[in-house]
DNA sequence: GTCTATACTTAGATAGAC
DNA sequence: GTCTATCTAAGTATAGAC
């Protein structure tokens, strides 16, 4: 991958996360680059495509997540959540948040959205049988390590290793029934 | 306040929610509205004075909430933190998610931003005295009150009261030291 | 209160030179 | 690989008639 074209997609990424994916236009981009529009062209057909490749790397690994979560104990789920959210931690946001990058992906119907695979890993959590009571605790636990991680983050707090412990053994105890 | 505007602001916020502030076009506005877009002028000054009406409401709600938390046990600010985020669902949404929204309000300085009011909720939940722990386990807590119920209501689940206790209590538990 | 018409700006995108 | 120049469409907003 040509140097350039990585450069635009940190570009992108920073401006995306920063003003939302319609919000930001490519001459704004061009100008971070310090290149005209046309030149954005030659690396990407357009606007979309770029959105495309920065998207793809966390879609895809929430997605290989959401295949696999059956076969984890709730715990061992809970912390690779935890740990893709916080390693994908800009491009998450963006895929989880911004309604304009949402409606954008929603469009192709041959990848699965980030809203079905939320979905899929809720109904892991929440177990076989679910009830409205494990399902409303799993959304609980799934809340924690995925939003209450990313919020940690954008309030430029360092994510140790015992926030990281706290916030796990925090979900697990959402996730377990009451006394 | 006349009907037209009330409709207004009614489309507005199921668009906005829907595609994001900026992706959202007054002819998209207008044409639910089976009028021009010129007509719109008649009752809002611009496109971002219609969102400023819309957040004013649950902006002021929260900020109420944030400046009496203080005074309030956990366990009941939590409670009041799930209603409030409950009652106004789509437009806390739009405050909370969407990057053009929070974009446009932080340009007014005068008035404090979602992000300021988050932090101050999460910091008296992490108490007097807040180590590192604490105040995981308060964004832990948060997360659960804030978008696990947004999570559900998004999904189409109603949030009875069943549901509604099972999230306050998975909260609690999230908030307390583990053992 | 709503319309048509239009001014002005910016958007995404393409053509063709270098 | 990047440029200048340009196209077309769409955006917000205003003027003035009804």
């Amino acid at each position: 991958m040509s140097d350039t074209r990585q450069k635009i997609l940190d570009i992108a990424t920073e401006l995306f996360a920063e003003r939302g994916y319609a919000a930001t236009s490519l001459s704004d981009i061009a100008e971070r680059l310090g290149t005209s529009k046309a030149a954005l062209y030659y690396h990407f057909r357009s606007k979309g495509a770029i959105l495309d490749a920065l998207v793809s790397e966390p879609l895809t690994a929430f997605t290989k997540l959401a295949a696999a979560a059956r076969d984890l104990p709730p715990r061992d789920l809970l912390a690779a959540i935890l740990d893709t959210a916080i390693a994908m931690r800009t491009l998450f946001e963006l895929l989880d948040k911004d309604p304009s990058t949402r409606k954008h992906l929603d469009a192709d119907a041959t990848r699965a959205t980030s809203a079905q695979v939320n979905a899929t890993l809720v109904a892991v959590l929440a177990g076989p049988d679910p009830t409205a009571g494990s399902t409303a605790r799993a959304h609980a636990a799934y809340a924690t390590v995925k939003n209450a991680a990313l919020a940690i983050l954008a309030q430029g707090g360092d994510l140790d290793d015992l926030t990281r412990r706290e916030l796990l053994a925090a979900a697990v105890r959402a996730l377990e029934p009451g006394a």
